[in-house]
RNA sequence: GGAGAGAUGGCUGAGUGGUCUAAAGCGCUCGCCUCGAAAGCGAGUGGGCGGGUAGUCCCUGCCCCGUGAGUUCGAAUCUCACUCUCUCCGCCA
């Protein structure tokens, strides 16, 4: 969420970056509720003064055997008007911090303005798209050729747009997990957490999740748990509500979880394959870090997932989304796709992300710049390191031979027990 | 799931209706002392929302003793509900 006083002071600033994200929000009901909100409060305030200096008074004429009767009547009438006006500040507060939370990031200055993806704007290409002297297949088609990906019988057990990964599908996806994690961990700086994978509903709000995207969301019926879409939920909220000290910072985590995602909106889309699936594996890297230094962290942040892909030698490109596509929570946002040869096309396998202090605010989480300082939010940041289900469907596409067989990247061979090549399964 | 105990500041821990703007100790910061350090002495030491202000300085008001509601002129303190933690028992990968 934004700092309502910079809405208050600045309102232009936000309906400008409204208008480049080609969004609305209620902002001008907003500016009357923080309005009438704060003459409320002073209003109370006063009475509340006075009544604290009477309450003093009559105990100081008790103690001294003097009749306060008097003034316990008038109090009486003025603590019933404390808690009528206690009551609307309230029920101003619930309004203001819902229309707060509706309200997007305000993208950065940097970003390209822009009506939808179409508009967004590549960065940069690394590799080439293999030529391919066969007619290559569909990592759905491979996979289940090779009997290591088995769509049909997760239909059975579960239901569409989930997989059951087996034999060396199966290792290839612990060996990507493992890969991945043991990159971060020592060479790119991150800290390992393995977190639980049901949060409550204040961490979904913690991130930005919720209440806007709940029906993207898979809910535990009868309890407060949510399965979490990412892992930057678990992991962000890990410090929610907390003040660090500026010497914790910069704090980089990578955790893998398993992700639940409804998806209600995208039925038709992606219907074959790994791409889109209520539940897939992913690595992800979240970090904390001071203001000043979150543009800088973004840019490393988005070197430590095309790292993965380097060392996979997964051709692909990196776009910079534009305000229209940059997504609520995010100030800026860029996206690593790789080269699916089946989709003729580069396709999302990361997604990074700078809140700035969008998610920090909605969270709770400050630091401290020096000794004696007033607590400042932090800036959070995350992005995939990567998508595994994905990488593992641009391994089978990119690296497949003409007999239907799959040469394992070499990066992942230590992972697969020294296994070279992936071959028919039974 | 059953029984019991508890939740107070960075930490320990007092407080059972009105000088609680929460004792004391520890920790931390600064100062004095010292060649330097320790000890000792002195001072300071949270968060949030408003107002005065252009202001992260300063002045000032209100709120915060797990959360929420209630009783009362007045609640850390009394009542109710909830949440969480700990101990023991049961069940369990």
């Amino acid at each position: 969420m934004l700092d309502l006083k910079l809405i208050r002071s600045n309102p232009e600033i936000v309906r400008d970056a409204l208008r480049k994200r080609g969004e609305d929000a209620p902002l001008d009901e907003l500016l009357r509720a923080d309005e009438e909100r704060r003459g409320t409060l002073y209003e109370v305030e006063q009475l509340k003064r006075r009544r604290n200096e009477v309450s003093e008074e009559i105990a100081r004429m008790k103690r001294d055997g003097r009749d306060a009767s008097a003034l316990i009547t008038e109090m009486r009438e003025v603590s019933d008007k404390i808690k009528a006006m206690d009551e609307r500040v309230r029920a101003l507060d619930a309004r203001i911090s819902e229309l707060l939370l509706a309200i997007p990031n305000i993208p950065h200055e940097s970003v390209p303005v822009g009506k939808d993806e179409t508009e967004n704007v590549e960065v940069r290409r690394w590799g080439k798209p293999r030529e391919f002297d066969f007619e290559p297949k569909a990592h759905w088609d491979i996979g289940t050729d090779l009997g290591i990906l088995d769509f049909e019988r997760a239909r059975k057990i579960t239901g569409s747009r989930f997989t059951v990964f087996k034999g060396a599908g199966a290792r290839l996806v612990r060996a990507l997990v493992s890969f991945m994690i043991d990159l971060h961990t020592r060479e790119h700086g991150y800290t390992e957490v393995y977190p639980p994978f049901l949060v409550n509903r204040d961490s979904m709000v913690g991130t930005g999740q919720l209440p806007k995207f709940a029906e993207d969301m898979f809910h535990c019926e009868g309890t407060d748990f949510y399965l979490v879409p990412t892992a930057e939920v678990p992991v962000t909220n890990l410090y929610r509500g907390e003040i660090l000290d500026a010497d914790q910072l910069p704090i980089y985590h990578v955790a893998y979880t398993a992700c639940f995602r409804a998806e209600a909106g995208a039925a038709g889309r992606d219907t074959r394959g790994l791409i889109r699936q209520h539940e897939f594996d992913k690595v992800e890297l979240v970090k904390f870090v001071k203001p000043e230094t979150s543009y800088e962290e973004l840019e490393k942040l988005v070197a430590d997932a095309e790292d993965v892909l380097k060392r996979l030698g997964l051709p692909y490109r990196v776009v910079m989304m534009c305000t229209g596509d940059v997504g609520f929570a995010a100030a800026k946002k860029y996206d690593p796709e790789v080269w699916m040869p089946s989709y003729g096309r580069y396709v999302e396998i990361s997604s990074c992300s700078n809140f700035e202090a969008f998610q920090a605010r909605r969270a709770d989480i400050k630091y401290r710049p020096g000794p004696g300082a007033k607590p400042e939010y932090v800036h959070t940041l995350n992005g995939s390191g990567l998508a595994v289900g994905r990488t593992l469907a641009a391994i089978l596409e990119n690296y497949q031979e003409k007999d239907g067989s799959v040469v394992i990247p070499e990066v992942l061979r230590p992972y697969m027990g020294g296994l070279e090549r992936i071959e028919r399964c039974r």
